[in-house]
DNA sequence: ATTGGCACTCAGGGTCCAGGAGTGCCAAGG
DNA sequence: CCTTGGCACTCCTGGACCCTGAGTGCCAAT
């Protein structure tokens, strides 16, 4: 149905394009790409991609601009990863070696895509359910309430406030800490809900109505994902894509942290760098956007995700490439802290 | 040399400029306001206002619009800060009520600013230095590495790494825990580097290393008030405002915690509701926009700041009674927390 | 000091026109 | 059947032009 030329076209319309950000005709595009034919010709091609959908002109007697479903394709077939620079990788190492805890990180992961992509950049935390429990702490901060402090292998930490029914002693709380700590060190956080379930067995009945206070508010802070934030970076270079009225919309949904979640959320396979184009977007105020992202996380194991958002004219193997790298390298630092 | 009639003047032609963002001419502003003259007596008056730099017009034969001058004589002794209304304070205290913790509070504040001033809204978390010690934890990781927690009486939680220089016990742990919960409990955060600096006596010599590693991570945590952060929120409502090709600055600037920092820390009443207005933000990017802002902190003392930053033109006398309404509510729930 | 009258300025919006980029179609040629 | 040159057609873009209306500054009269 559609010959290597007419692919070939189609990339070379993507591609100029994403560059000029101008309706691109048959005559520049022959005088730029060396394809061995007349214009003519290409605007015989160009025809049938439009009418198969791939490409349309914004008004009769203009170029032709790709649709969603024109990036589509070249983002499954007609483009591959372009792979970062050396001296780019370096600069990722040394921006991200400075980090320290897992804020630090994800802050600095944020503002090294949003500037090396020139897009918006979005970085979810590492899912709590995933991770494992190194510690749980307890502190008394007056007779009737704790501060609870969940510790994760990520370096994660969770802190609750847990009211409690009635006064405890110090003693109590050193028990409690025991059996929390014992119970669950190690365990994965997924697994942390059915474990809490048994733990009522193993504390006296007196302290029963404080215990359950607390287990309640563990179980609230792993099953709640109330905390998975994603952070946002790079917003001013929204103004350099012409959205015109749609930049309020952009910049709205960018601010709902439901939003962004849902968003991430959306791609199918975990490890491989996924793209979803404009209309494929569940979001209402990001149908004319284009999400490159990716699972991050320790080692192999994809904790999180993490991406760039830009217009969908953008240069999607450069982003690609970018959000693969940086991922790469914070799941290394992941792994070594 | 200027009487009570030009104040007026200048009052309506800010009050009507910022509704209507149009500049406003003679005619126009005796029909809207009874002043009880002719439109070339206003004439006249606007000419002594010109002079004076109060107004301008943007081009020959169009209305006068306030100059940043126009709008500090407006603020200072023009405009009363407008309080808000019943329901906007029972939307308030119901929107606050449900936060549980520093960081909610704080995002709470952000967007609840945002949205009842349809401006950005900057909300400085509360500054260590200032708020006390309620708990030290020390948590193990590895034998080489201890999770230091700082919990403060604000609720804020503060964690850092510490590297040890060499391995260390259960044991050793626990006294050194119990060392910096007996002198630094209750201590202002001002006074905790002075209090640590004579430690190092209080713990056996063969732990001297270690514990010395803790003290500098305690007083970097303290000293470097690097967790300052500044959260913004409401971005979005910049694209109403016509900054044309300023937004890109005006964004930029936002994503810049040092600039926000700055931004906040020049003023220098810290209790009452301060405006700065567009060229007086010594920040670059920012000279087109101004910010209403003021302390807040628990109870009477000021922890931290907050405000909303606009386009000059803004509704000044909102703008102000929002912040001080919003501030008074947040050091309540501060208090009681 | 205030006011009505008057001439002047100028941004904004409309129309008109020419230029140019780009297209679709067709008939001819490989 | 695909390719190509030619040609008529579309229509956006930018410039020139004009007109209108809002608003001003100045002046003489009250």
């Amino acid at each position: 149905m559609l010959d290597d030329r007419k692919l070939a076209v189609l990339r070379a319309i993507v591609e100029d394009f994403v560059s000029t950000n101008e309706p691109v005709g048959s005559k520049t595009l022959v005088d730029r790409h060396n394809l061995d034919v007349s214009p003519a010709t290409i605007r015989n091609d160009m025809a049938v991609l439009e009418e198969q959908g791939y490409i349309v002109q914004p008004h009769t007697s203009a170029g032709r601009i790709p649709t969603d479903q024109g990036y589509r394709l070249f983002v499954d077939r007609l483009s591959a990863v372009k792979p970062l620079s050396a001296a780019e990788r370096r600069a990722i190492e040394t921006f991200l070696a400075g980090a320290y805890d897992l804020d630090s990180i994800v802050m600095r992961t944020v503002r090294l895509l949003a500037q090396i992509t020139r897009q918006v950049a979005v970085v979810q935390y590492p899912s709590l359910t995933r991770s494992t429990v190194r510690h749980i702490e307890l502190v008394p901060l007056t007779d009737r309430r704790l501060l609870l402090v969940l510790i994760t292998d990520t370096g994660r930490v969770e802190q609750r406030m847990v009211e409690l029914p009635g006064a405890i002693g110090d003693e109590s709380i050193t028990q409690l800490r025991a059996v929390l700590n014992a119970c669950l060190d190690g365990r994965r956080l997924a697994d942390v809900a059915s474990v809490v379930a048994e733990l009522p067995d193993r504390v006296s009945s007196v302290e029963r109505p404080n215990a359950a206070a607390v287990f309640s508010v563990i179980l609230e802070t792993v099953v709640e994902r109330h905390e998975e934030r994603v952070v946002v970076g790079g917003a001013a270079n929204l103004t350099q894509a012409d959205f015109s009225r749609g930049l309020h919309e952009v910049l709205e949904a960018l601010e709902e942290q439901v939003v962004l979640m849902r968003l991430l959320g959306e791609s199918g396979d975990q490890a491989a760098v996924t793209v979803r184009i404009g209309s494929e977007n569940e979001v209402d105020g990001l149908r004319s956007t284009s999400l490159v992202a990716t699972g991050y996380g320790a080692g192999s194991q994809s904790l999180a995700r993490l991406g760039v958002l830009g217009p969908t004219r953008m240069d999607y193997p450069t982003a690609m490439g970018a959000v693969r790298a940086v991922a790469r390298y914070v799941g290394q630092i992941l792994a070594e802290s």
